[in-house]
DNA sequence: GCATTAACCACAG
DNA sequence: CTGTGGTTAATGC
């Protein structure tokens, strides 16, 4: 499969001349991976970055000491260990599959090559990152200043984002309570206990990974106030 | 002091 | 893997 056929293909791909996408085909790879599967592993070399197709991954990271505490869900069209290609070579993240998943891996030197030599490109790929970092910075500050609950909240929408339809507002939670809890940075307890003070206050229906947001408008509130 | 919040531990589905 | 209950430490009236 030639990347000019793909369905996939990201925006920035979408600036590249037909040459430059015949560059890219012989430079990248589709890989199809499993739930659990690893993409990238945080401390291994970056000889490839990947480009998320299809699919859903976790990104996280991990000291020997605090555990792995997970950063962000990444979907469809999400570039994964992009960092690398002007810090380190060193990965510092890991990120592994949620659910099947379609991804590319597009050699290091290549994708930079590209960078350099098409500046639609570039100001794409740009752009993708100043969103992502823009989301971060939406995701720090709703960590600091808030307790368990607000917190909770916040991460309840932003799985319902992530992964739910845009009409109904139940959705199958893509991880566990203890990664859940790692992105809150809160115990599995203090996880468990705040939904089930969700379900009895009837913001949220819950069984199992199965919610259903029954107030969106509490769920905001307390996601603001704390 | 007393109340609130949340982590840690243990144990049971 | 999850939920619950008891305990404990920290923090704020």
């Amino acid at each position: 499969m030639k990347c000019k056929q793909c369905v996939f293909r990201s925006v920035a791909a979408h600036t590249l001349d037909s040459r430059e996408l015949e560059y890219l085909s012989v430079n990248c790879a589709e890989v199809r991976m499993k739930a659990g599967e690893i993409v990238i592993k945080e401390g291994s070399l970056s000889s490839h970055i990947a480009y998320l197709k299809d699919g859903l991954v976790k990104i996280h990271k991990g000291s020997s000491r605090e555990g792995d505490h997970l950063l962000k869900l990444a979907g469809n069209g999400s570039y994964i260990g992009i960092q690398t290609i002007l810090a380190d070579r060193i990965h510092q993240y890991s990120a592994t599959c949620l659910s099947e998943v379609r991804i590319c891996f597009i050699d290091i030197r290549s994708f930079r090559e590209l960078l350099k030599r098409n500046h639609e490109f570039s100001y794409e790929v740009i752009l993708y990152l100043c969103r992502d970092e823009l989301n971060y910075f939406d995701r720090v500050t709703a960590l600091s200043n808030r307790q368990v609950h607000g917190r909770l909240a916040h991460a309840l929408l932003y799985m319902s984002a992530m992964v739910g339809s845009s009409g109904d507002k139940s959705f199958r939670m893509p991880i566990t309570r203890k990664e859940l809890a790692s992105m809150i940075n809160a115990s599995r307890e203090s996880v468990s206990r705040a939904l089930q003070e969700m379900v009895r206050s009837g913001m949220i229906w819950l069984d199992g990974r199965n919610i259903r947001i029954l107030s969106e408008k509490l769920l905001h509130k307390i996601s603001e106030s704390g």
